[in-house]
DNA sequence: ATCCAATTGCAACTAAAACTCAATAGCAAC
DNA sequence: GTTGCTATTGAGTTTTAGTTGCAATTGGAT
């Protein structure tokens, strides 16, 4: 709670930008979602505790909170974006399974490194990956 | 021209659907670009040669044409569908430069045989996946 | 305490895609 | 070849996700 607080306040600070209340209450409530999500359910989530913060609000700090490094947009096979945190969790890909939703999260360094290995031979300076795999997990095959 | 035509009438058959003149002329279009396109790419080269489709008929279309394996989607780090020919092109994934937009195709099979690994240590079965490296190309970075 | 740039919420707007529906047209059966 | 049923079409409307303009408000540096 104080780590991410920091790290925003930081970032915001040094962008001559101010840290509010709203940016606040958003701030916390996101991290205390620990899974995927999207803002939709963030939204409600402030609805029930009635914090009553704007969909535009939730629009644009939730884009300072990727600029910032504490949250990572992910794109599942939907038209529109899910967030999770980055903070407190190393780098991962993702299974999604086509017949209950559900995501799986793995990590394998052979594959990051042939990604590195890739973007060498096509002499391309790599900034980020995504990597998903669909499919159907153990109980829906 | 012949191919992938069959391919289409034997899908629409197998559906009871129906090969009409509109799906002809969006194939014959769609096999005549050698890249990634998007709806209104098509929907702009159809109306220069004066065929008069609806936007709703492409749309409609270019689902068929995914659904009978002719076309891919492709989604880059934009908000709307791209689409790429299968028929003919190995299966490839893609280097995304953010500097001048251009994607870079790879395929390496290492990888691919990784993926499977992972999957089989999670019992998924896979369907499909998608690897997008973002970074700067040679001429950008 | 003052002041100005940043922020907010709301409404209006946008882009991509899907849906509704009346008119039309494939195409299989006769 | 005609008929009839169902799929298809285009135009317009709607939905979804997100962005933008603006007037009123406020954080926070001085
Ligand atoms: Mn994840
Ligand atoms: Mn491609
Ligand atoms: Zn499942
Ligand atoms: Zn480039």
């Amino acid at each position: 709670m104080r780590i991410e607080e920091d790290k925003l306040r930081d970032y915001l600070k040094s962008k001559g930008l101010k840290f509010t209340p709203e940016r606040q209450l958003i701030l916390k409530e996101v991290f205390s979602i620990h899974r995927h999500f999207e803002v939709d359910d963030l939204f409600i989530r402030m609805r029930r505790r009635d914090n009553r913060i704007s969909r535009s609000t939730l629009y644009r700090t939730l884009r300072l909170l990727v600029e910032c490094g504490l949250l990572r947009e992910v794109l599942f096979e939907e038209r529109h974006s899910h967030y999770e945190h980055i903070l407190g969790h190393e780098h991962h890909d993702h299974l999604l399974c086509l017949g209950c939703g559900q995501v799986i999260e793995f990590s394998n360094s052979s594959i990051e490194k042939l990604q590195s290995k890739v973007c060498g031979e096509y002499k391309f300076q790599p900034q980020g990956h995504r990597l998903q795999i669909t499919g159907y997990c153990r109980k829906c095959r």
